[in-house]
DNA sequence: AGCAGATTATCCGAAATCCAGATATCTATT
DNA sequence: AATAGATATCTGGATTTCGGATAATCTGCT
C-alpha cells in the first residue's frame, strides 16, 4: 500500500466513486467492461488500493455517468488529512 | 513511454499544467518546492512523463493557483484521442 | 439454516512506473 | 563566449500496476 493513498482524500474519493456507482445501478464489472478493464481494476480503485489518474477518472465518470467536477468539488471540501 | 501517456487528454493535460503555471509567473522548481517534491517531478508531469493523480492534481493545482475543475473542462473538451 | 448464484476482494509475479539525485542542455544576458 | 538561471534527461533501486486465477463475501431463495 503507497503511502500516497493515506490521504483522507484519497478515501474519500475512493468512497465518492462507490457511491456513484452505486447510484447509477452498475457492477463494477460493467463498469470495468465499458473501460475495457478487468473488475480487479475497479475494486482496487474503489478499495482505494490504486491511484487513479486524472484521465482515468475522465473514463470512468463517462463509464458510470457523473460530472468529474462534482467529484471534484466534493473533494476540495475534503480536509488534506 | 508508457503507452497510457500517448492520448491527446494527457498531452492536452501537460500542456493546460504548463499554461497555468506560466500564467501564475512561477518556476518548476518553486512548483516543487510547494508541493515538498523536486524539480524534475514537476518536469516529468509537464513532458508528459508522468501520470497526475487527482489527488496530486489538487495540490498543484493549489500550488500554481488555478481551479482544477477549469482544467477538467478543458480535458472534456478535448477528443480522447 | 443452508445452498446457489452473483458480486466483490485478494493473491501472485512480471512488467511498468516512480523518484531522488546527479548531470546535461537550453536560454538569455552581458 | 562565459555565466547564471531554468528546464530536461539519465540512472538505478524501490514501488506500483495489472491480468489472470482464485478466494471470500454477499443476497435471495427454499
Amino acid at each position: 500500500m503507497p503511502r500516497s493513498l493515506r490521504s483522507s482524500r484519497h478515501q474519500r474519493l475512493a468512497e465518492l466513486i462507490v457511491a456513484f456507482r452505486m447510484e447509477a445501478g452498475l457492477k463494477q464489472s460493467e463498469v470495468a467492461e465499458r473501460l475495457g478493464r478487468h473488475q480487479p481494476f475497479v475494486s482496487d480503485i474503489e478499495s482505494g488500493q490504486r491511484r487513479v489518474d486524472l484521465i482515468e477518472l475522465l473514463d470512468l465518470a463517462e463509464a458510470i455517468g457523473f460530472d468529474p467536477r462534482d467529484l471534484v468539488t466534493a473533494l476540495l471540501e475534503t480536509p488534506k488529512d
